[in-house]
DNA sequence: TATGAATGAGACTTCATTCAT
DNA sequence: AATGAATGAAGTCTCATTCAT
């Protein structure tokens, strides 16, 4: 038999090891390592055979749980909607207080949701996948409209045009994140932030300068 | 102008088997042939030998102008910002008109702009090329920099922080446009995106509601 | 031992899509389809392809052995480096005779190894990988350098500067392969070869002439 | 007319230069371009522009004077072969000395010879042309057939069978040519060159030790 | 005779997806 | 349900050679 000494390429035929799943299991599991592969490198460089590898299974196997490499982006994309969804709900849950102080918190947190993606956000939300409409109910402008939908009923918030403005409002918390990521000093962002958030949303009243002051300085007004 | 293709060369004729041009034409039209390709399907599906196709050349060609791919797009991209910023120029200079009213005018043309990439977004802005840095005096950034600078000085913009603020200028006129490509009702984004501008940007002034009126719904829409 | 490929994938036929074999089978497969294609025709133009088709496997499947071309070429060296030294080992384990009778008869088999290879030294020893080292185990000078370290210790060798000897035994072993192969005439360059070799190395005795005579015309060819 | 501002790949129309030459100098400065050309650098990456670009002509000129490249590698080789022969007609001519003498000295020439030749040998005697057959009066085996024929008739060579050794005499110089160039020690090889040369080919004489002495130690013989 | 833009066959390599085991 | 070897379409890029000017 032919036999080299040149072991860098050379197969190595284990003995196969199956991994018998539950199902639902394997399906996370593998979620789960795309999440942390697309995170890792160049979502255009992922390939089938790094989640399969980091998830401990074999190439096949992916495609028992998912038709395609598409399909799993689209998986990729519902879970961190729902997952973000979830916290938020919990969020407005125990809502106390003042109905803006709550949306500026939330958009903070969005802001810094979108920052720790990091790559995945390219994945999900450009690429292929990109013209692939979000399920109505996890799309961030779902939610955006439903907080200013709220906020106008309850007076905090300017009447604006929310089919409109939540996209609007989408994109500059995407901005800003995407500016942190890049570029950092966070600080600057989120106060040019919130000073754009505070014109355009925040219903001017009487004593508005006094208003806005109570909200105080988390960002830095000038 | 981006002008169609010569008819000869969309189907297979008896036309002149090779095509001697002069470097600079040649370039040109496979740079207007890429044009056309980005605009026509999705990007990432574009290759080179569909731009050699509907230029009129031959595979071969195309890396005697382009080293890669990605170089094209580059020179896409290049092409397309300087074009703008040519157009723009002339817009400025002959300005007579209040500076508010000449931004938002270009609000909108920036707008009408980005709608006619279509595709072509997509291929220069995200894509394989998005981390390579846009020379400076070419991104959009700079330029709205620039405008706003002048704004404010010219007392007709609100002091914001400049550096933060025209990528979130940018990212609004570009949501806007994405809108109408992608759901239409141009009337509707365009309103609201003015409104934003306005409640951010537009210096308070003692009779502001009245100013504002005057200034009118929108611009004429071209 | 090489054998030919299976009839069933020299035309095309109704045979199975797919063969999934052993990893090391498969390896095994292209590595001989490799000798037989670098043996059948000049090496710089054998492709890939070439012997992907006579091994009846799929082009891709050649990256999953070898990295690169390159690489096969190395491989092939090896696996023919290593079989000719394992002849070589048996050969030499059962010595029974004079050193000299055996190292004569030692450079024998090897300049009819080298005329078997063909247009195989041609790929292996110039070509592309001429400058990638050898492993020194497997490298024709180490061997010659054993033999002739052998024969001086013997005595039956000249006392040589072995480091310079072994590639100047070499070459003219190689040399002489070489003329068989385009010239013939075996017998002719065989003779001269066993004379320079005698000459050179045998040491010379009192009654010289007489034990040349004794080795005879030069030994049986086979 | 669209202008880029990436000149790295920029095609220069410059005004054409047409330099009008004498078709023999035209196809001399080719020759020695390739020339220079082959020996800086991997002769299988050389390629038809290397040596137009170094010549000052056009690409398309090349095929003006050589109808291939391949015809190209045997005008160098033919060149190469001719002036060696020029230089050793010069050196034979005026040759007072005795025949063996002037032997060594010819060899240690054309050791020197390859030596310098570099990567052009690999060009010229492996590579695509090493089929082609030289021209026979060219062609070292006929030069140092002759040379050895001259050394029998004078009495001072061994009575070889010319036909076979000059070959091996061209591999063991042409080996220990390979030898310095690639790991230097000149004086070792030159010194076993020598030896073999030696006890080869010289006649030995009834007081041959002395006679050996009395060539003297230009080699260290052991 | 000279030029250099143009050609296009063909090489290498990758990897989503399939399928025999 | 799991495996991982196999597939082959697709894509990028090179360069000897041709030919319009």
């Amino acid at each position: 038999m032919v036999k080299t000494s040149d072991d860098r390429f050379t197969k190595k035929s284990s003995a196969p090891k199956r991994r018998r799943l539950n199902p639902d299991e394997r399906r996370v599991e593998l979620l789960e390592a795309a999440l942390q592969v697309l995170r890792s490198r160049d979502p255009v460089d992922a390939r089938v055979e790094d989640v399969t590898a980091r998830a401990g299974a074999a190439k096949g196997t992916f495609y028992l749980y998912f038709p395609s490499w598409n399909d799993l982006l689209v998986a990729v994309r519902t879970h961190l909607l729902s997952s973000y969804i979830n916290e938020m709900s919990r969020r407005w849950t125990d809502e106390s207080a003042n109905w803006w102080v709550s949306f500026e918190k939330e958009c903070l947190y969005f802001v810094d949701y979108i920052v720790e993606l990091g790559n995945l956000h390219q994945a999900i939300f450009h690429g292929p996948i990109a013209d692939q409409p979000i399920e109505a109910e996890l799309s961030a402008n779902t939610l955006l409209s439903i907080l200013l939908k709220e906020g106008i009923e309850s007076g905090h918030c300017r009447p604006v045009d929310v089919e409109a403005a939540a996209p609007l409002l989408f994109s500059v918390l995407h901005t800003t994140a995407d500016g942190i990521l890049h570029e950092g000093d966070k600080q600057q962002k989120t106060a040019s932030l919130i000073e754009l958030l505070r014109a355009w949303l925040l219903v001017p009243t009487p004593n508005h300068e006094e208003a806005v002051k109570a909200l105080g300085g988390s960002p830095k007004l000038r």
